[in-house]
Formats: C-alpha cells, structure tokens, sequence
DNA sequence: GTCTATTTTATTGTCAACAATTATGTTGTG
DNA sequence: CACAACATAATTGTTGACAATAAAATAGAC
C-alpha cells in the first residue's frame, strides 16, 4: 500500500502523533507546575539554569529550539517574577544574560520528584522513558539535519 | 543512578523531546503549507475533512485533542478563507457542524504530496517512519489514560 | 580609521493552546 | 409543565511560537 494511494489518517502522521502527545504530556505536568506558579516552557528555561546558574538568550535560545520573539517575553515574565534577572553583558553590549536568583533556585527542590511523579502515573518504567526518548532524540538530529539544508 | 540524584538534563526529559521534535516538523512542513496558505493545526482540520466531509466542532476537537477555545476561531479563519462551512444543526442547535467547500476539497491534491516530500527530506524509510509512530501512539495512550485518572 | 557585513536582542503582528466563564439549548425528573 | 442537570459552543484573557523587521553593537575588510 502506498502512502499517496489513501491519503493517510491523522493517527498515521507522525507529527500529529508528537504533536498530541507532546501536549498531552503538557497535561500531566500542568497541575504539578501549577503549584510552582510556572509554565512549562518556563519549567523548560529553569532546567538549564539550574545547570548552568547564566546563559544568554542566544544560548538558551539554541537549546531550547526558540527564538528571541518568544523567549524576550518569556523572560520578562519570568523576571518580574523574581525567578531570573536580566542584564547586559559589559564586555558585549548586544548579548543579555539571564541569571537564576536565589528565589529561581528554591524552586529547584520542589521540582525535583515531578519527573518521577509523573513517571508513576503513567505507570512506565524509567527504561521504557529512556528508550522512547532515544528514538525521538535521534529522529530529531534527522529532522533538524534536514531542515538545515 | 535515580532520577532525582542528578536532575536531569534538558534533552533526557522525554517531554521536551516530544516537544522539540514535533515543532522541528513543523519548520520542515511550513514551506509546504505556506504555498497552500495553510496552517498545520488547520492542515489537521482537513485531514480530517478530507475523509468524512462533515464534522461537528466537538469531535473535531476531540480527535484532535483541541478545545472549542482553540478551534473556534481556527475555523472561522478557515471559514473566511473558504475552506470550510460552519452551520448550526438544525436538530441540535448547540452543535455547529463543519463542512469542507470545494475550494477545501481541491487543496486536497496538493497536499497529498506533502508527506512523501518530507520523508525524502529526512532520508528515513517509511517502514521507519511507521514504527517510531506506533511507539508514539502507544505512549500517548498511555499518557491520556493516566491524565483520565 | 571608516564603511560594510554580521551578530544579538527587541518589537510587532498573526496564529495557536487552553483555563475559566458565559450563553444557549437539550434532557431528565418530579 | 417546571426546574434542575447537563451538553455544546463561544468568549475572554494569558501565555507561547514564530516570521519579519528594526535597532544597536561588534567585527572585518580595505
């Protein structure tokens, strides 16, 4: 059967499947975020400064797959709610870096048992999560590949 | 090593792999869909319509896990772009059912070579394709049953 | 050193996602 | 019938995505 021959189902299309489960995912961590006052992609910026404590926005920007337009915003937000500070780099006045305050990094414990709590509630093991996600780690390096060209 | 000893870093949290992965899709659909002057989430609405004609807004919005929120004004977007109809049943006057117009229809002929070109970009196989979908459908079921709960 | 090209962030406008609420219509119970 | 419970869409407000553009600073070429 060929894919053109029916025009293929929406379940047949992977990026419909990414696309609802991603949101779907989304869901599960709504009410556990919700308690932390934090959005997920905001959930999403914290994870690398929790890391790295500062990244400008161009770094965080590559990691995370998003653009000025959405993070410049994001970011604002995000420092009004004490969470990061936003400051001009001296040596390279085009560059603002983001800086996790102490507020931000409190966040850090309460965040830490969301991963497994979720975990349990779809009732999946940890191996079965890194094996899902080795799949679409490496089917995104083929897509950004492509869409590089 | 547990979860919770190292918090995890961006790329090994599955969710943010799904969510990356699926808007890298969407960059790699965007120049298809442009040429349509469609959207993906619109391109969604009529996979659907494509297959069934016709539609009330609430199953659209549940086969596409989207709520009236969002699709109402998709629609009407679709609906001044004459893609689609919207008509209030006239045996339930709660339901407004879409249907697709021929100028809908005829996008039809266009997208369907969409997906093959995209599988070409990626240099993945269909068989490929295929499988990694079946992981993902799996896990969204997974997901949706444990948000049920 | 000056001019041009590049880099980085910010801004604007459009479209999506979704929670919360409202409006309207239907169904079921007494 | 009347009234309550429920179902369906629409509306409103907030946050995200992202293209296109602008603004500012730096780096490179000559």
């Amino acid at each position: 059967m060929n894919y053109e021959d029916e025009f293929v189902k929406l379940e047949d299309h992977l990026c419909f499947s990414l696309y609802a489960c991603s949101r779907a995912i989304f869901r599960l961590y709504r009410p556990f975020l919700d308690e932390l006052n934090l959005t997920y992609p905001q959930y999403l910026v914290l994870l690398v400064l929790w890391e790295r404590k500062q990244s400008s926005v161009k770094e965080l920007g590559e990691l995370l797959g998003l653009d000025s337009g959405t993070l410049t915003p994001m970011l604002k937000r995000m420092e009004s709610a004490g969470l990061v500070e936003r400051k001009r780099s001296i040596e390279d006045e085009r560059v603002v870096m983001i800086t996790i305050t102490d507020e931000g990094n409190l966040l850090k414990e309460k965040a830490v048992c969301i991963p497994r709590s979720l975990l349990e509630s779809t009732g999946m093991t940890e191996e079965e999560v890194i094996t899902i996600n080795n799949v679409i780690k490496k089917l995104l390096q083929k897509v950004n590949t492509a869409s590089a060209k």
